[in-house]
DNA sequence: CTGTTAGCGCTTTCAG
DNA sequence: CTGAAAGCGCTAACAG
């Protein structure tokens, strides 16, 4: 096996010092052009490319991104088979744009229940040391790993959180999106619409529930409280919630759903009660996983890939030294509408 | 920040050298149980965890395995959204297989087309110095990567691929699972099965052909060519397929595709013609991607998750330096009967 | 603008 | 069985 390619090489063929090599890669001003033009000509003749490893062991920076994510939800997800590709979403938005850095994203599986979460992450930091880290739901808003995080003072991101604290908040607009959704039902003539909310464990639940009252409260119809029904994310939870919603007096034309598997839920009840979809109800769901597309659900589109790209380049750039990066972003949400919506019946 | 807890910090507080530290967390001879208990405490106390990083510069393993997966492949199934969720198998089943042996799986895309292949994984492998690589479909059969990869002497594990060749080589026996369904649709009472291929480019489509070519030709009923459709496993090729089959002058009771992609565009074009699923036809697909949960579709199950899992042991083991390891692997394949099969109407 | 000198935290090799 | 010395490939901190 041929020995590796090392700077020493690239300085050699290029008649100049370690230290110019490493300025050029970095790209570090005090290089003369000419000689900038050397180094990068032998770096291509010997394909060169940089030891992550090395990088780390001599400077401060290891061009490592690590993603964290709930085991048991990450594996539940993956052993269902449901598709719930939030993952692949991850590293879509993730990994591409680490790659575009020069940096790689290493995907790590915490318990966020259990006692040991402090020594995992403590663990994972230890063995990888990177340079930052991604937490997505519910770490994001996991006391013990932000803290953890805070104190050690490596950047974060926490993704589709806002709720306030320290790291980089990325978010849709959750509020904003349910909104949008009412106002569409209500386009298309909808006066009475449900509302199934999420776990109360997730803080988006709330702003998701926030932005249907208040869409509904400035609607002529007004709010009705009646129309809200609990859920928890669990297709029972959104059985149950759809089948008070079809008991009351007036039933609902529309519902808008917290999440796809409930929207699932709801479409399934409603036709096991001889309703049509979307003529004698139209329903909504939030997030747009594929089950979305293949229950032909009309969904809210979390734009996950977005909003890991932006932690990722957030955490690359603060390591990079800049500063004065938005605390919080909100990422624009998308919007894709399926064969579940329609003009109500009358 | 407080300093990171290094191996000196150990040594000092277990009163040895390093290098005993280093012997007792290798778990390598030589070190009486005493002072190893003794160490061990420290590590416990002190919270140790080796540096990746540093473990690569002085000794010779990286502890990463590098997961190569073709680029624009990868990418278009995460932007499709159909759930796909070849990525999520492999993490599972290499991700866990390597956490639970100290090393890391990190994911890369490279573009199995591109001139540039080559430069591409030498560049990697350059950055990351894994100490195997694991290449899936179409990586497993590309002679620029395997050919790279024997040179350099790196470990490598081929999953999915049958073709003779360097590196382990990890699948499910192809042939076998067309053939079990086959059987399956015998048993039920079919008589005329038709056929679906996959892409000549997979080693893998020949394989399942001949699975089903032997089954048939083994039945009281004998194998009938005309029964066998060309596909390539996108849904256009599969409707294609079922339509040639359902123009039949006898069509088929059944039909055995080469992946769920094509097993549903057959389910729905002989819907459109009015057939009705399983009474007028039966189907089987093979790979049991969340489509074929969603489809209600009878499915051989590809052990993506297992074959990876089988994939990262074999290298970490290599790289550990044992020897006699099973050149290929064949991981059985698993069945999951839905909806899409019973016996014909007659 | 460029080169030299120290390490980073480990493992390998070689002495005891 | 244990320890000391050398060095992996890079960058940071200085010198020129």
């Amino acid at each position: 096996m041929r020995r590796a390619v090392t700077i020493k090489h690239v300085a050699a063929e290029a008649g100049v010092s370690l230290q110019t090599v490493s300025r050029v890669i970095n790209n570090e001003p005090n290089v003369r052009p000419v000689v900038q033009e050397r180094v990068r000509a032998a770096v291509a003749k010997l394909g060169y490319v940089p030891s992550l490893a090395a990088r780390r062991m001599g400077g401060s920076r290891s061009y490592l991104l690590m993603a964290l994510n709930d085991r048991d939800r990450t594996i539940e997800g993956w052993k269902s088979g449901e598709g719930t590709d939030w993952v692949d979403q991850m590293l879509m938005g993730g990994m591409l744009k680490c790659e575009s850095h020069g940096y790689r994203m290493i995907f790590e599986l915490v318990d966020t229940h259990s006692d040991h979460v402090d020594a995992a992450v403590r663990g994972a930091i230890a063995a990888l040391h990177p340079d930052g880290v991604i937490l997505t739901p519910p770490h994001s808003e996991n006391p013990a790993i932000t803290g953890l995080l805070s104190g050690l003072g490596l950047p974060f991101a926490r993704i589709a959180s806002i709720a306030e604290g320290d790291g980089f908040a990325i978010a849709m607009d959750d509020a904003e999106a349910a909104a949008f959704a009412v106002d569409h039902l209500l386009g298309l003539g909808h006066r009475r619409i449900g509302f199934i909310t999420g776990s109360a464990e997730y803080a988006l639940s709330g702003a998701r529930l926030d932005g249907y009252r208040r869409a509904m409260a400035a609607s002529p119809h007004g709010l009705d409280e009646s129309l809200v029904a609990r859920g928890d994310f669990s297709y029972e939870s959104g059985v149950a919630a759809m089948e008070s919603l079809l008991a009351l007096p007036e039933r609902p034309t529309a519902v808008l759903a917290s999440n796809d598997r409930m929207a699932h839920a709801a479409l399934r009840t409603a036709k096991r009660q001889g309703l049509s979809v979307p003529a004698d109800l139209s329903v909504i769901s939030f997030d747009n996983t594929p089950l979305a597309r293949f229950a032909d659900l009309t969904a809210i589109i979390q734009p996950i890939a977005e909003m890991s790209a932006v932690a990722a380049e957030c955490l690359i750039r603060a390591t990079a030294g800049e500063t004065d990066l938005p605390q919080r972003s909100l990422v624009p949400f998308g919007f894709a509408e399926r064969g579940s919506t329609g003009a109500p019946k009358i």
